[in-house]
DNA sequence: TTGACATGAAACCATTTGGTTGTATATAAT
DNA sequence: ATTATATACAACCAAATGGTTTCATGTCAA
């Protein structure tokens, strides 16, 4: 369904509150396709399918352990998210900061 | 369509590229709809749903002005969403610092 | 080697998403 | 008063999304 490389960015990936779940999972330590699927409700198929997604967006990688299949969280997508924030930040409570530059006399 | 408060949260908000564009076009000054859907080609009518969308998750305010619709950003969700990805922050670069603590002695 | 376990993959399905067109209403300008 | 402008709203549509079930394959253990 969903693996082909680069076909979801980070702000897709993270939009969907079960693939936060398995980030979040994913932070302290490596685990099985089986291992994070007790952690839902819904069948290890879907599971399956959100991780490839996570995959395809660089969020996590993934290694073969025997007949178990290990994924383990990738931050550099988490990196260039930041930088995106970075660019609305200088429009939270500066607004003292921003008179000083933007001499208010448009209209 | 897509209206209701809180249907949407940042996450989903921000997943679409036109949404991004519409946030990025309202960082420096107030818009209205006509305005800008002139950045897009799409119709009139699916960037007011975008706005739509982008309202219900807080992230655009609007107030009408004679018969046109001014819309502005709203950083407080984006704040939130800096908030999560804080968590995710201690897992970059800091390898050598993780050490100190985690004496990787797990098998 | 037989069975249990972990995953892969295909087919299918309902709902959501992102877009369209058409019509109606309110305000501004001539 | 009439026309043009700016938006609102409803109906519709194709494709994507998030899930399911079923079956096949590879690996570990007894």
């Amino acid at each position: 369904m969903a693996e082909d490389p680069q076909k979801y960015d980070v702000f897709q990936a993270i939009a969907d509150p079960t693939r936060r779940k398995l980030l979040e999972l994913l932070a302290k330590e490596q685990l099985s396709i089986a291992t994070l699927s007790s952690h839902f409700t819904m069948s290890r198929t879907a599971v399956t399918k959100h991780l490839g997604i996570l995959e395809s967006a660089g969020l996590v990688g993934s290694q073969k352990a025997g007949r178990e299949k290990l994924y383990r969280l990738e931050v550099k997508p988490l990196q260039s998210l930041k930088q995106w924030l970075e660019f609305y930040e200088q429009y939270w409570d500066d607004k003292l900061e921003k008179l000083k530059f933007n001499v208010e006399e448009d209209e």
